[in-house]
DNA sequence: GATGAATGAGGCTTCATTCAT
DNA sequence: CATGAATGAAGCCTCATTCAT
């Protein structure tokens, strides 16, 4: 990782420290977090231990920090669905799925990191992995307050809990298959989106 | 771990055996895989490494038993369950929802070890959860496919998994909350239920 | 390290530990604790890294453990050499200091530890160290207040670190030399001795 | 360290220089030689890493310049105290040995450096502490040479070294207690000198 | 069968030093 | 002259596993 030509200094800094960073996504979902080391990362992103640790204080940080850029990612995406969804609730909410779905689809290694790879891995980790989580769940909560009138009564934040449940078992399911085996993207989000829509009983 | 008396032979190494998994499980729901050595694991149960590695190939190994174990018996509690249902499936599948989340409510230590600690340690383990989460999901599929009749289409493969998901993530919350804050295991089966069987349009 | 002869067992990781012990302090007092690293320890005992870290919980803890045998034989060394001068205190103070100087000459890798390496070790080890040359000092100090009487009143622990102080650079001094140029330690043991209890007012 | 002022280029450089050397002396005395990195003294010192690797060959270099310039300031101190101390010889030994335990209790980083750090660091650094601990020993000589007369006759060469170590182990141990707990500097001076004056016979 | 001492590969991390800008 | 990003050697230590007793 030697930068020889002269972009400024700020924008070299950037560029090393996400090449790191992506090096790191792609080994951590490929292997799982303690499977990746952090000689690996270094070796493959042609960089140096040094670096390494000049860019992140360890190795749990680097996880940490894929997995909140991955979190505002994904906040990202489910808002601007969710505006492109207009007024209606109910459409904001089958939105809000599919985008979830596709977009989890869509970025494997990271979605392998969120949803299989962060757990079990010390307060911090679970700590980071936990704010991603419930805020996807806090937006269901939301949408179902606003919703609420003429829906049977379930207690919000356990339905949330089932929503965010299925989606990322059925990404996991997804992901885990062979890609030939692989029915799209679109197929999954969208029957997803109605296993969660009849479960609150909103269709 | 020194046997005075003297019962068969096989009694003694099947209870030093098990003393030893039952530990092991207590320990990896607690500390989770990685964070368990084997060292805790034998100073805990009274044994010794050398005994260790007689009743297990290695740590893997005891992780998969302890899985394999808790596979069996989710089988037993819900095959009962579904038998104590009578006919009726959407009966059968209510039952089946509430005993998993209730079993798994009462297990906290092998639930943790399931639903948490058993992604991303490698294909053995993963082939193992596979196998125990593939099961709930073919359990909901043939259900499914015995109401199909009047039901909305959905490719029922992956409403399984949207099924086990839910009731995993529920758990898994349920689980994670200081027991004060926690409502009744029961609640939580019901609520969860209602979704599930909502979500296929059975409700 | 393998032993293929059958001593005790209890005997052959005595042996083993002090193997590594020994060897450990050879190392220390010839390149000092910072220049001696852990591997240099076990390839020159013949061990392993991982009977290193069975036997001390750390580098700090070899060196700990050192620099605490030492302190104790040079309790015995003292206490031996007092009991042999009878009960004049005076002649007990001869014989200590001479005892402690000829002791440290003699011991010159240990020696080097407690005066020379010990310093600038953080906490625990400075801890220790204090501990040795406290108990000096406090010899020292009681020694002085059974003649007081008729001495020139001095402050007893500002005392005990001169004569302290005094024994430790002259045999630092004196280690330092090229053998050749040594004088014997018996006659710096005596010029320090005198040194000292004239420095007391005593002769 | 932005100099905004034009002074000549050479005093920038000097007073550059002074800062980093000013702000290594306090860190080596606070935490000690290995304790203190290079980023940590540039960090404190307002500096970079260039900056230091301009102004000293590395991080022995710095650390032996503070000895030497300490020792350059005991010196001078010494030879001042001396002069001013008029033509008896025993009053001149009495006063070298109270400037210099004042003068080290004044200094505490400094005196630390010296009489605490500056063992066990390798060849060059010991040089460097041989070398003033040396030139005091060698004024002891001196000293001693132009009273021998009437004084009984003791290696000089041993008594000197008795003499630097008993006010070295002094200062140590009176800059180890808490700054509540301490005698005056002047005092510990007084009886100092008055234990080595004896020591030699000369009192 | 039971024991636990012994092993060593390999992980994470620090930090002195260099050199391009 | 000043800066600080970049480097990588090398240290400490853990822990799964083996094997002699």
């Amino acid at each position: 990782m030697v930068y020889r030509t002269t972009p400024k200094l700020a924008q070299r800094k950037e560029a090393h420290r996400v090449n790191l960073l992506t090096t790191a996504i792609r080994l951590f979902g490929k292997h799982g977090y303690h499977a990746t080391t952090v000689p690996m990362i270094v070796k493959a992103s042609g960089s140096s231990t040094g670096s390494f640790y000049f860019y992140f204080r360890n190795k749990e940080d680097v996880f940490a920090a894929a997995l909140e850029r991955f979190g505002e990612r994904i906040a990202e995406a489910l808002n601007a669905a969710i505006a492109l969804a207009g007024e209606n609730v109910l459409q904001q909410m089958r939105a809000a799925v599919e985008t979830l779905v596709t977009f989890l689809a869509e970025n494997p290694n990271e979605a392998r990191i969120l949803i299989v790879e962060s757990s079990g891995l010390g307060p911090r980790l679970e700590q980071t992995r936990r704010g991603i989580v419930d805020s996807h769940a806090r937006s269901v909560e939301k949408a179902l307050s606003q919703l609420r009138t003429n829906l049977p009564h379930l207690d919000p934040e356990l339905v949330a809990r089932c929503w965010v449940g299925s989606v990322y078992e059925s990404v996991y399911h997804y992901l885990e298959q062979p890609p030939a085996r692989r029915p799209s993207a679109k197929t999954v989000a969208s029957v997803v989106a109605e296993f969660n829509l009849r479960g609150i009983g909103a269709l």
